[in-house]
RNA sequence: GCGCCCGUAGCUCAGCUGGAUAGAGCAUCCGCCUUCUAAGCGGACGGUCAGAGGUUCGAAUCCUCUCGGGCGCGCCA
């Protein structure tokens, strides 16, 4: 059930019966202000301008239809028309509580898609060669918090880890990793740390002509395919993939190494795909190099936009694997839609290979191709986030940082958890507030990373979320200590009266709107915005509206027991499709 | 030079297909715990929506220009 599809639905038909082009939206949008009702309509206007009349007359025309629809009048308590052709509608108090009861007896809280899609998500995608970085936490988890929303709604998703695990940097890591191995270190023990292994490789190559010649010379034994060189390759691979899984486990992200299909996966359709290229005559060489140019893309002069998908010297580059790959997830995966979370310095590359892909008919002709960019994670001096000493801070180290910061404020806010309890929760806070403060912004911008905003659990964070909803789960476990209630199987009739009951029980209802529209635009911080709102008219119904005190008559306490519980279970949905977790105490 | 993104309160940010008096949090100040967790609630203070034109019943939102900031632009990914 979605109110604002509803309401759409009936003043849409409205207003052609009162004689108004099918073309004219009705515009539904929920008030911004109490006094104009929950809802407005706001086509009126639109449609007087097209039709050359007073836009009142057409809002009185619309509001008078409206009147002969009976499912219209059951949901609605109250129209009235205001301003210029505003048409304010107010809904009924019987009607939201059916709902509220509705949704609480519904796993998916009324959430359910007529039309599914199969849908690939390419997100994460980390280079191997290197210890998984802040970088790679805005990709990772606003990626994850798209791809659970659309699972809730019932799509098919493919996640699709295009990890870095192929091209010339490996000769370099490959003979690395031969020299250590033979002066007896294990391979996992070489590789412990990533980060300082590539620096001493790449020192290696810059100071030894011969072991530079040996990494060059392994770089072309990889692409052939030999044993030894593979099996050394694989190693290294297996041990960063592993590094990269225990990073996802703690950030309490979804993907798993069945959805690793990285670069290395593509190496033999470059090749084929290149001469296709050229076959079709798309692809022209030029100073060596195959180049596809692009005229749609040309700029002011009429130079059209080159794409390099071949080296002069026969290499391939990531727009070749990047084609490549458009190929496979919609004719062998079967993609309605192929998302990209990468960051937006990117966006003129996934552009090109977009346009270069639809043109070679690399991808079917309506799947739909979306580059969901986001902003660079910035430090409190307004520069790219780095350490102190200037290097790039690792993920791991960020969440154990995290977890200590949150254990000390679990541990001060609430003595009397036990060390087990403050542990747990500190892990679900800590790391559900490096989350939320990302995904909480809207992602074309820059983010700017801070310890201090995000840890102080104040506002719009993690922690007020979390908050809000161990406050009602302590609610329930009163309720069923003094009164043995169980909230759960509670079916008496709710009923709305206060503001902040009506106020909760629609924005309660609101969900399924928000999750429709951050599907669809990938755009994380929307849920947020919606749960944080959500959170604070519970706060405000918490203090206005008492439960379990005294004086409270059984009837009240059961109906608000019930809308209690339609705000658990949507703050716990919302959260967990955000990939942060809740906890009973905190 | 060309292209993309951005500019909203002291700071960090919302503002949904153009809608009514531009909203939160932090910071500052003032209230509220013998009553369901005060990681909370209420109130005050705070804005030429970078600037100038234009489109119209109506513009932070759309168009043009200017200023300011970030990023990208054929053999890295």
């Amino acid at each position: 059930m979605n109110i604002r599809t509803l309401l759409s639905q009936y003043v849409s038909h409205a207003m052609q019966a009162a004689g108004i082009p099918a073309e004219c939206p009705p515009i539904i949008a929920p008030s911004k202000k109490a006094g104009f009702g929950d809802y407005q309509a706001n086509g009126a206007m639109g449609a007087a301008k097209a039709m050359k009349a007073k836009p009142r007359d057409i809002a009185q025309q619309i509001v008078e239809q409206l009147g002969s629809n009976d499912d219209f009048n059951q949901m609605v308590s109250n129209i009235d028309i205001a301003g210029p052709g505003f048409i304010n509608i107010t809904l009924a108090p019987e009607w939201l509580s059916n709902e509220i009861s509705a949704i609480n007896q519904d796993t998916n809280l009324g959430i359910h898609t007529d039309t599914t899609e199969t849908i690939v998500v390419d997100y994460s995608s980390p280079n191997l060669a290197k210890e998984m970085h802040v970088g790679h936490l805005r990709s990772t988890i606003i990626g994850d918090a798209i791809v659970r929303t659309l699972e809730f709604q019932g799509h098919q998703v493919i996640r699709q880890n295009h990890v870095g695990d192929w091209g010339t940097q490996f000769g370099m890591l490959i003979a690395e990793l031969e020299e250590q191995l033979q002066e007896g270190e294990s391979a996992s023990l070489a590789l412990k740390d990533l980060e300082s292994f590539y620096q001493s490789s790449k020192k290696h190559f810059d100071e030894s002509e011969s072991f530079a010649d040996k990494a060059r010379d392994y770089v072309v034994k990889l692409q052939s395919g030999d044993e030894s060189v593979l099996a050394l390759w694989q190693q290294f691979r297996e041990v960063s993939l592993t590094h990269s899984q225990e990073i996802y486990d703690a950030l309490n992200v979804t993907l798993t190494p069945n959805d690793i299909y990285g670069e290395s996966a593509y190496n033999q359709d470059l090749a084929p795909l290149v001469e296709e290229l050229k076959q079709q005559g798309l692809a022209t060489e030029d100073q060596g190099a195959q180049v596809v140019f692009l005229e749609e893309m040309a700029d002011k002069d009429g130079n059209p936009s080159p794409v390099i998908i071949q080296k002069q010297g026969g290499g391939f580059l990531y727009a070749t694997t990047d084609l490549a790959s458009l190929r496979y997830r919609s004719n062998t995966l079967n993609a309605d839609r192929i998302l990209y979370f990468i960051d937006a310095r990117q966006s003129l590359h996934m552009q090109q290979v977009f346009t270069v892909a639809r043109k070679a008919k690399f991808v079917k002709e309506n799947v739909s191709l979306e580059h969901h960019a986001f902003g660079t994670m910035m430090g409190n001096d307004g520069k790219p986030f780095k350490t102190r000493t200037g290097g790039t801070v690792k993920l791991a180290d960020l969440l154990v940082e995290a977890t200590e910061r949150a254990q000390k404020l679990v541990a001060d806010k609430n003595p009397e958890l036990s060390p087990s309890e403050c542990a747990e929760i500190a892990r679900k806070v800590g790391i559900g507030a490096v989350k939320y403060a990302d995904l909480s912004k809207t992602r074309t911008n820059d983010y700017v990373f801070n310890w201090e905003t995000m840890l102080s659990f104040e506002g719009n964070t993690a922690p007020y979320l979390q908050y809000a909803y161990t406050r009602i789960k302590s609610i329930f476990r009163k309720a069923a200590e003094q009164t043995s209630i169980d909230v759960h199987t509670l079916s008496s009739s709710i009923s709305l009266q206060e503001t902040a009951e009506l106020a909760l029980a629609i924005k309660t209802l609101q969900f399924s709107e928000v999750i429709e529209q951050t599907s669809r635009e990938a755009y994380p911080h929307l849920l947020c915005t919606y749960l944080y709102d959500l959170a604070g008219i519970f706060m405000r119904f918490y203090e206005q509206c008492p439960i379990l005190k005294e004086g409270v008559s059984s009837d009240t306490q059961k109906s608000r027991l019930q809308l209690s519980l339609a705000v658990a279970n949507t703050l716990h949905t919302g959260l967990s499709l955000l990939g942060i977790e809740t906890m009973e105490k905190m």
